[in-house]
DNA sequence: ACCATTATCTACAATTCTGACAGCAAGTAA
DNA sequence: TTACTTGCTGTCAGAATTGTAGATAATGGT
């Protein structure tokens, strides 16, 4: 009964928009096997040669998700930055937000399939976490200075942001290992109360309280 | 001229060790492309069914991978925590040998891998940091209470814990793409003060200094 | 010296994955 | 309508990978 098949002929960016889209949902959930042009094709509901016509091959498919996903983490970064000031101390929603984009979103483990597989040489983030600090950094040198403190070194912030960072990632990736390493039996409340407790301690060493 | 060649004949014991080794080095090195029973029986200098024939399957080596590095890690991650005293807050060197034993070995990223491929759902390190923390806990409480300070909540404890895995963790896989990001230029002086920083604010964190 | 065991090899089969190619169809413009 | 572009598909080929089968040789025990 071979019925006529309807194609549906997407705007070639459209097309490549929800390749993509299978393909990191794909590679966050299954790791590093989970990315078959046949599978991600019938994730989508097309052949996989549409995929081949998109991105050349599949390395090309894996250079474009590279882009376009530490694309998407910049700016999701930057969003969970923007609009606060630097006197804005409450790291809280902050972190949370960051969390979240790493660790509910999966970037993480997308970044860190990159990273393995060596898909990701050239910086990516470039510059993000400098930018960062030079945010932060001025803030807390002005405000230990109101309080009559001796002003902390840059590499001081550096640090903290990099812990950040690190810890964000890591968390992303290696958290539910670790909370049941931990023996914790809520693992959503445990993460959520971990974040709020990193943010504390983030918050205070950024900026002391007063004496 | 077909060379009569002399076959190395190893017990299966030291034949498994080999093979895990290459196996385990070259997930370390290459990603998740570089674990090919070809490959690995190339870098051992045997054929590729004798890998079959320890291992049953690849999957059964990706198994017999992921019990053997999780138990090297608990081992080493052991080690680093041997013969320390509850007193003994000095974080710098247990810290400089966790990191190193997941960086420079290579354990981050194995995990990292299994993690991904959804090789490690188990828990491996089945209650490591908990007994960790139930290591620590009491010398802080007892030690706050010597200074006449309130003792701090377990989950105080714990959470420091958590974090300093979830930081060696990260900072192992994740840590060179961020150092790049924030734009340092000696990644590897930068990793080593990183450490010694972190590592400084985990004992001020564990143990503040007397008033 | 002989035998049993088994670690190892060569050769081959089966599956799967990427990629090539030619043609079809869905829009668009003349 | 007609022609043209191009997103999309079906089919096939080549390569690579896992796994199988039978032969071979190293080792330990008798």
């Amino acid at each position: 009964m071979a019925e006529k098949i309807k194609r549906i002929r997407r705007t070639a960016e459209e097309a490549r928009r929800i390749i993509l889209d299978a393909a990191s949902q794909r590679l966050a959930a299954l790791g590093p096997e989970g990315i078959r042009l046949q599978d991600i094709a019938n994730d989508v509901g097309i052949s996989h040669p549409t995929i081949l016509h998109h991105f050349e091959s599949r390395e090309g498919l894996v250079l474009a998700l590279t882009q376009r996903a530490t694309e998407q983490l910049r700016a999701e970064l930057f969003a969970a930055f923007a609009g606060r000031h630097a006197r804005d101390t409450d790291m809280h929603p902050i972190l949370d937000r960051v969390f979240d984009v790493l660790s509910r979103q999966g970037h993480a483990r997308l970044i860190g399939w990159m990273i393995l597989s060596g898909a990701i040489r050239q910086s990516p983030e470039q510059g993000l976490l400098r930018d960062l600090t030079d945010l932060i950094h001025p803030m807390r040198v002005e405000e230990s200075k109101a309080r009559g403190m001796p002003a902390p070194e840059r590499d001081d912030t550096l640090f903290i942001v990099m812990l950040g960072a690190v810890a964000a990632f890591g968390d992303g990736l290696f958290g539910p290992m670790v909370r049941r390493a931990a023996g914790v039996t809520d693992e959503a409340l445990t993460a959520e109360r971990f974040r709020a407790w990193f943010a504390e301690l983030l918050r205070s060493r950024i900026l002391p309280a007063a004496q």
